[in-house]
DNA sequence: GATTTGTAAGA
DNA sequence: CATGTCTTACAAATC
């Protein structure tokens, strides 16, 4: 391997700055010799765990639980992208799968050279493409592609990502480039204009001579590889399959088993860790010492002391805050921290969980054990599997790492002053822990231990039960319509849990993922003035009238009598569509309608003779179930039905008198830079003058014209802004303008119908969590306990499932104003 | 000392 | 790597 260095600064700061540092660099990850050092790393960590790659010709039914992408070498030694999938069976004994599936992506070609580019492409990156094809996608930014007509991209296949990702760089290039020459969105302007000038005549533009010109656009590009796998093949975590494996040289076939609803338990180790610190200060894992692990495993708890801490032995002791929460604990007395760990990291090894649980322990407790694990010459990642990652999460190849916090802050709905464990073990456990002052937390050791003990367990019994009750049954839940690892399921933000699931049925329904929006910098606006940010005027509420309220003070109305009249002659046609409809019971059925019917019109009548009265008010909570999920639907919001007069015109529906065109009002709001076109031209012009610091320390100072566009835009900002603040003596001017877009009602509706689809899953679980709740009070009136446990069980269950989709739809609104 | 700006939290 | 806006409170920055 040799490196490189041009002397030119790289565009891209991580590939820029790792060409510098030695042969650890970029480069190192492509060689050959690590990639496969790294395969066999992989598979010598999951046999760790008990995770056997199947290679023989049998049939194997398991649940399926993770999913990790690696590499193997087929049988021409070459490395093949593939995702492990790691499967429980019934008797809770495991095994892997290794699944080889080509990486790809879709580029869009000018119609007329496809043919040509293809051609120019396979030979051009000989070795690197495997093959191309050509498909045919629904793409909704298409003109007129309401009619049918299909977009047609070329596959690029790989036999792995490293070389898609050689490729795609320089393809990103070209298109970036083509895309430039004028305008953001030229590629399909000029689409339309042709297919509005004559719509049968679309090789009339001449042809490039340099292919690379002629490639518009790539799609596709970014979707992280276990995903796209299991997308295409719909394999998703926490659902039953049947593998048939073909040996170890042919792809195994998976075949998914609906039918299986049980499922085995898995192995879950919830633990929490003590430590030294010293007054007032934070643990250091430099200088303190890890005092006491407590861990629970499949409800059986275990404490760890380290005696050089702990001034005497503990003894087995049980600790059980509420019935439904056992904990009995074994106590193993260590000499010292180094006997502490060794116990610890032997058990994990025994017991080999499919998950760890901590909580916050991605922040303390795995890298204050990694740190002072090192220190006594231990490697923690030979030990266990388990390092940090690069998203800065504690991971382990075949087994997971739930930190409830994650759950906590995202799903549970708790304000952010009771996300600590204490609280919420009170909130959704429903007991009060054992508290300590950090301060006493020493002191005890030497004094009290058993105080200290109680207090060590009592984190992680809460912990371990919190997984159980609330993280587990959610993110498995998810998982079986999410293709992610669980992991991720837990830890992405909702707005991507969002944007994958619109994957899933974009895919499926054979239409093209849309590309992510780029924001451009410092936009201006019509009249010349620096954009800072745009929005719109959210929703607020309006008060008819505000005031002290009670069911037992009298309040005046005023009535209108005429609404009242009209109400009185829709008696019938009201209660019509409230027996019918909403009840679904035949109208005939109903023996007493004249007499309901009489009543109520002769409660109206007094209501409208005597408009004036003094009454007593009965107070109504009136809310608005899934408010905007509805406004979405009703009104077929998506952002691929976003359309302009050009788009409409191109557009075959578009005849007289149609009514796809919803346009509806809405509020922008702009916040301005009050400094005129000239003064900032005359800013930027001062800017290209200055000298600028280096981009890493010891460096040459740059041009301006050196910085990289983000870097140029900020310079702008910030100069603009005290330029501003000097003569305008402000730095924003606030403009509100109302807007009308129109949303094509015609579009395809698959973004509406996956949060029609997510809002009925939410209604299912309410619906569950009802008869969960008849249930309990069923079963307390039977007087049988466990029956009332089983039942409280459920309504847990199904109230938190249905909370943490209100999560998620909300998102389904909010994403479409996602930055990035 | 008044005003603007930035941040966090909750709804 | 990343749901949204609106309101309130408070501290820091700035004039």
């Amino acid at each position: 391997m040799v490196l490189q260095n041009t002397g030119r600064y790289q565009a891209d700061p991580s590939k820029g700055y790792k060409d510098w540092s030695g042969p650890s660099g970029a480069k190192s990850e492509d060689a050959a010799d690590v990639r496969i050092a790294q395969s066999i790393d992989n598979d010598n960590i999951d046999v760790k765990y008990g995770f056997n790659r199947v290679k023989d010709h049998g049939e194997y039914t398991g649940l399926l639980i993770n999913m990790n992408s690696t590499e193997i070498l087929d049988e021409e030694k070459r490395l093949v992208s593939a995702v492990d999938y790691y499967f429980i069976k019934m008797d809770a004994s495991r095994f892997k799968i290794t699944l080889p599936f080509e990486p790809y992506f879709l580029i869009l070609v000018k119609k007329e050279c496809i043919q040509e580019v293809s051609g120019f492409l396979s030979k051009k990156f000989s070795g690197l493409i495997l093959r191309i094809e050509q498909v045919t996608k629904e793409d909704l930014d298409l003109p007129n592609h309401l009619i049918g007509l299909k977009q047609m991209f070329l596959k690029l296949y790989f036999i792995n990502q490293v070389d898609m990702q050689k490729v795609k760089q320089q393809l990103m290039a070209a298109v970036r480039k083509n895309k430039a020459k004028d305008g953001q969105n030229q590629i399909y302007m000029e689409m339309l204009t042709e297919s509005l000038i004559n719509k049968h005549d679309a090789g009339a533009t001449v042809k490039n001579v340099d292919h690379m010109d002629n490639i518009l656009d790539i799609r596709e590009y970014d979707v992280p590889y276990h995903v796209r796998v299991s997308i295409d093949l719909k394999i998703f975590a926490g659902s039953w399959y049947t593998v048939k494996s073909n040996g170890a040289q042919a792809p195994p076939s998976i075949r998914a088993r609906p039918d299986i609803l049980d499922r085995p338990d898995m192995i879950v180790l919830a633990f929490d860790i003590e430590t030294t610190k010293l007054p007032l200060k934070f643990p250091d894992a430099a200088s303190d010492q890890i005092m006491m692990i407590s861990y629970m495993i499949d409800g059986q708890g275990f404490l760890i002391t380290n005696r050089e801490i702990i001034s005497k032995d503990v003894e087995d002791f049980e600790f059980t805050p509420k019935p439904e929460f056992e904990g009995y604990f074994t106590i193993f007395n260590e000499v010292d921290e180094k006997a502490l760990l060794r116990r610890f990291f032997d058990h994990v090894l025994d017991v080999r969980p499919h998950i760890f649980v901590t909580y916050n322990g991605d922040f303390f407790d795995w890298p204050f054990v990694e740190t002072r694990a090192a220190i006594h010459g231990m490697d923690m990642k030979l030990e266990i599997g388990f390092e940090k990652n690069k998203e800065g999460v504690y991971a382990c190849r075949p087994a997971m790492h739930m930190d409830c916090l994650c759950w906590v802050k995202r799903d549970s709905y708790l304000p952010v002053g009771s996300q600590n464990l204490k609280a919420v073990a009170k909130a959704k456990l429903r007991y009060d822990p054992v508290e300590l002052d950090p301060e006493d937390m020493c002191r005890l050791a030497s004094e009290a231990p058993q105080v200290l003990s109680d207090y060590s367990v009592s984190d992680a019994v809460a912990t371990y039960y919190l997984y159980m009750k609330y993280v587990h049954p959610f993110i498995f839940a998810l998982c079986t319509i999410i293709p992610m690892q669980p992991d991720e399921v837990l830890r992405k933000g909702s707005g991507t849990l969002c944007e994958t699931l619109l994957m899933v049925e974009a895919y499926h329904a054979n239409i093209v993922f849309p590309n992510k929006q780029m924001s451009i910098p410092n936009k201006m606006t019509d009249d010349g003035h620096v954009l800072d940010q745009e929005t719109y005027v959210g929703g607020h509420v309006e008060a008819l009238e505000s005031g002290v309220f009670r069911a037992d003070i009298p309040c005046k109305f005023r009535m209108v009598p005429a609404a009242f009249s009209e109400l009185i002659d829709n008696v019938e046609g009201a209660l019509r569509h409230a027996i019918e409809v909403e009840e679904g019971v035949p109208f005939d059925l109903v023996t007493n309608l004249d007499e309901v019917m009489a009543d109520i019109k002769d409660k109206l009548g007094k209501l409208r003779d005597t408009p004036v009265r003094m009454e007593r008010p009965i107070i109504y909570h009136l809310d608005v179930g899934a408010m905007y999920p509805n406004i979405i639907l009703t009104n077929r919001l998506q952002p691929s039905a976003i359309v302009n007069d050009t788009m409409c015109a191109a557009c075959d529906y578009n005849r007289p008198g149609a009514q796809c065109q919803r346009n509806m009002e809405w509020m922008w709001r702009g916040e301005v830079m009050p400094a005129s076109r000239s003064e900032f031209q005359r800013i930027t012009q001062q800017l290209e003058t200055e000298k600028f610091p280096p981009r890493f320390p010891g460096g040459l100072p740059r041009p301006f014209h050196a910085l990289s566009r983000d870097e140029q835009a900020a310079a702008e900002k910030k100069r603009l802004t005290e330029y501003c603040r000097k003569a305008y003596r402000k730095t924003h001017i606030t403009r509100v303008e109302t807007r009308v877009t129109t949303i094509c009602q015609k579009e395809n509706s698959f973004y509406v119908d996956t949060v029609r689809a997510f809002r009925d899953r939410r209604y299912e679980y309410k619906g569950l969590n009802k008869v969960a709740k008849r249930e309990v009070s069923e079963a307390v009136a039977k007087g049988d306990a466990s029956e009332i446990k089983s039942a409280k069980n459920k309504e847990v269950l199904y109230d938190s499932l249905q909370l943490a989709h209100k999560c998620i739809l909300n998102s389904f609104y909010g994403y479409v104003m996602r930055k990035g």
